[in-house]
DNA sequence: CTAAATCAATCAAAAATAGTGATTGAAATA
DNA sequence: TATTTCAATCACTATTTTTGATTGATTTAG
């Protein structure tokens, strides 16, 4: 007693004809002829006299017939609907920093894109500010960011993981050989920071500032993995979030700078502006990140 | 998409578990885990998560359940009741004088049975007078009756066939030799009768009594085709419904006296109570029989 | 009243599917 | 660490579904 029985049933019944039915569904007229004997067989009774070439429903096939419209009505309903725009379907519009992009993102969409395959991902990859502005109206459903706490009557935030903020220069940089660093030490020195809009530049500048130490920022810019790139091939320095830099400073090509005074952390955390609904689509989407960073990060 | 499949997606939903839903359902672990790759596959959305050993639902799962539960639950109460009493089940307790149950009723029940497997049916072989009063009371569903028409304040008839009522002797008899018979002819001759509740006796009764002829009634009895038996052996006259004694008639083992004052013709008709409700199980019954009816009496 | 057309049933063969048992590898438990 | 539990996978078998061709009955058309 399945579906694809019913409802050649239905359209046997409808049609009072064995041959057009098969025709309409697309079976050979011995299939439909066999789905009926077996539909009466499993029910022990007889759905059509077959009265020479004409066929019409028993009693026992109109007690039938309500049963399997309820059944195919809604298995219908059901096709339509898992299949629609209405059932987990959509699009979610995700922020996120550079660094979060190149380092936790493609993992993170293969994973959603099979636990919702059908919502569709715009990704948005800017600096901390304008993400936080798009959010703000509604261009964004949700972004990944590396800030300070926010304050909680705008902001959702999710699943905070505190990073730590390094200084970091080429090997062969003369600080690089040194122990420890006091601050004045990187007086002078050139230093590729991330634009103003990044929070741990922000920091770093404010603490060089309050103790009246010169700042070089010769080059500033929005990406980390350039900064990256660049401290790697030339005698730079720059200020980044560890884990951006994990894997060069495991092959040698980058070197963490000890200096105790500019220890700093801050959380890379998933944010939602306070207007926006969540929706199981976002929600999954942050789980899927969240899984993906404590993966990363807390692997050490 | 096949009910088996919802059905087993159910049984995992509620016991989270492939292996335990596979042992309740009787299938196998792989077989269990096959059909709900394939709803996924038709899907195309995972409905579990398999997180280390743990099952849970996904949001499409939790989105599929309701539909799933209604096509199941829909699908187990349509087999309840299609194989319930209530669905054309139960038991027709039908009537019939003797001459009918020994020409009719064999293709009756046996085309009636293919059509309502599912009822039972209990047959009584009575007088007409008898089967009237049984009606009346209530012990019996309907009757297939020979009487003359019937008070329809009381009684509800259908598919009246017209059979004629003839005087039969032995193809021996001195009578069977003329042509043509007066009534008075039949004076002193031993007549085998129907007892006195086969409305075509009591109607031949009267009719000799109206012309003050003296009928010699040696044998009442119920059985109609004992009394064709006796005419066929010995020298009795008897008056009988035709298609009773037709066979014989063919072979010449007996022979109708024409005798214009004789000629009455009687219905054989189906009769329910009015008090009565007409089932389908009882109107089935009445139409298979009415078949067989015209099938064998309309040959001619 | 015959010839042609239509229809459902039947049958043998094929294609497709459902189902199994054994194994694997991962995760939980002892 | 060893054991147990679990779902997935694989190779294989059993069963079911599906088809195409044919048949015999019934209806329609000429």
């Amino acid at each position: 007693m399945e579906i694809r029985n019913l409802n050649t049933f239905l359209k046997v019944a409808a049609l009072q004809n064995f041959t057009q039915a098969a025709r309409e569904l697309g079976y050979s007229q011995s299939n439909v002829s066999a789905q009926i004997q077996q539909l009466e067989l499993e029910i022990g009774a007889p759905l059509f006299n077959r009265i020479g070439r004409s066929v019409s429903l028993t009693q026992y096939g109109e007690e039938l017939l309500p049963y399997a419209r309820q059944i195919v009505s809604t298995a219908l309903h059901m096709e339509n609907f898992l299949k629609s725009e209405e059932s987990l379907g959509g699009t979610v519009r995700i922020g996120v920093v550079e660094s979060i992009f190149n380092l936790f993102m493609e993992d993170t969409i293969i994973n959603y894109h099979k636990r919702f395959p059908r919502v569709k991902v715009e990704l948005t990859v800017d600096a901390t500010a304008t993400l936080k502005s798009k959010l703000q109206c509604g261009l964004l459903d949700a972004a990944c960011l590396i800030d300070d706490p926010l304050p909680k009557t705008e902001w959702h935030c999710w699943h905070k993981v505190d990073v730590p903020i390094v200084v970091v220069a080429n090997p062969l940089h003369p600080l690089s050989r040194l122990d420890k660093i006091n601050l004045e030490d990187l007086s002078g020195y050139d230093f590729i920071l991330m634009e103003e809009s990044a929070p741990y530049s922000i920091n770093f500048q404010h603490i060089m500032a309050a103790h009246h130490i010169e700042l070089h920022t010769f080059l500033k810019m929005q990406s980390a993995d350039m900064a990256r790139r660049m401290v790697e091939k030339d005698m730079f320095l720059s200020v980044l979030p560890y884990y951006t830099v994990r894997t060069s400073v495991e092959h040698g090509k980058i070197h963490i700078l000890n200096i105790p005074e500019t220890n700093q952390t801050q959380s890379v955390q998933m944010v939602l502006h306070i207007n926006k609904i969540m929706t199981p689509q976002i929600e999954g989407f942050m789980e899927e990140l969240r899984d993906v960073l404590h993966k990363i990060i807390d692997a050490e």
